[in-house]
DNA sequence: ATACCGACCTGTCAGC
DNA sequence: TGCTGACAGGTCGGTA
């Protein structure tokens, strides 16, 4: 499902609806490909924390934790050894949704986490292909919390977006699409910004000019911005935190309009399969 | 370093 | 109506 608009707007959400509640309890489905951190463990420490709060880092969704007081006072991990920060670590995967809902509201299927919170309302983790990820970690001394495994596309400066780039010999698309570059860009936003910059998908990375690579650079964060602005990309069945769905679908040129005309020279928008993802693009627009 | 494939899962939709 | 296959916003691991 997500991709950086789709990952920031339920963040966002999530965050105005549970920032500064206590985790009372916490049911888990234990399925284990879900959990990277054990469920067990992870239940454990969830528990009586109380979140700072939320936001997005790629295409991660970071919770940050701090210890919740308990009536008397006491703090329930402040144990020695078991002291350090921790962040709560979602990754939606393909269908995941984190959902703030009223308990009197049935639990949909699939649903892998219930988070029970101080306002009274559960925060669930809802997951049907199962490709979603949750996991606690845990914040070094003085370290910075969760990175992710590349840069913000949204922060990156031209020079170090360029630099990103250089000397790659592999498809300008499939180098959007690697997490270890940029993260936060998916399948939708790599083909939507390639149009903007009017770049061919199969052009090579590290053969692209200054030029072009600075359109990339300005088309991709324009293509996130709107997509923030309009709530994301509904292709299927993304919803935020309320449930509701995105507008920013309305507004692909080329994504999942193979056939039809390009919205700027009526030329049959093209589809190709690269590294498995289905591409789509102009072939008179983009060079 | 890169390419390509299957695997991981369920739901939906087109075609027969 | 019901079955089958293709496909879907993502990543990982293996093998060239």
């Amino acid at each position: 499902m997500p991709e950086l608009p789709e990952v920031e707007t339920v963040a966002n959400g999530v965050n105005e609806r549970v920032r500064g509640l206590r985790i009372e309890s916490v049911w888990l489905s234990f399925k284990p490909q879900t959990f990277k951190t054990p469920a067990a463990e992870m239940l454990e420490l969830l528990e009586g924390r109380r979140i700072e709060r939320v936001r997005r880092v790629g295409k991660h969704i970071v919770f940050d934790l701090e210890d919740g007081d308990l009536e008397d006072g006491r703090r329930p991990h402040s144990e020695p050894g078991n002291d350090g920060k921790l962040q709560w670590i979602v990754h939606l995967g393909m269908t995941g949704r984190l959902l703030v809902s009223e308990p009197e509201v049935p639990v949909p299927t699939h649903t892998h986490a219930v988070l029970r919170l101080s306002s009274g309302r559960e925060l669930r983790f809802v997951d049907a292909r199962r490709f979603g990820r949750l996991a606690i970690h845990r914040v070094a001394d003085e370290g910075e919390g969760f990175q992710g495994p590349g840069q913000e596309p949204l922060s990156i400066s031209v020079q170090d977006f360029v630099r990103l780039f250089r000397g790659r010999r592999l498809a300008i698309k499939l180098a959007l699409l690697n997490q270890s570059l940029l993260h936060g860009v998916g399948n939708i936003y790599a083909d939507e910004s390639l149009f903007r910059a009017e770049i061919r998908p199969r052009r090579m990375a590290g053969r692209l000019r200054r030029a072009e690579l600075e359109r990339l650079h300005v088309s991709i964060q324009s293509v996130l911005r709107e997509a923030i602005a309009l709530g994301g990309s509904s292709v299927s069945d993304y919803v935020d935190a309320a449930g509701v769905a995105g507008f920013f679908q309305l507004e692909h040129k080329v994504y999942m309009r193979t056939g039809q005309p390009c919205l700027v020279c009526g030329t049959a928008i093209r589809k190709v399969v690269m590294g498995g993802r289905s591409t789509h693009y102009c072939p008179q627009c983009q060079h």
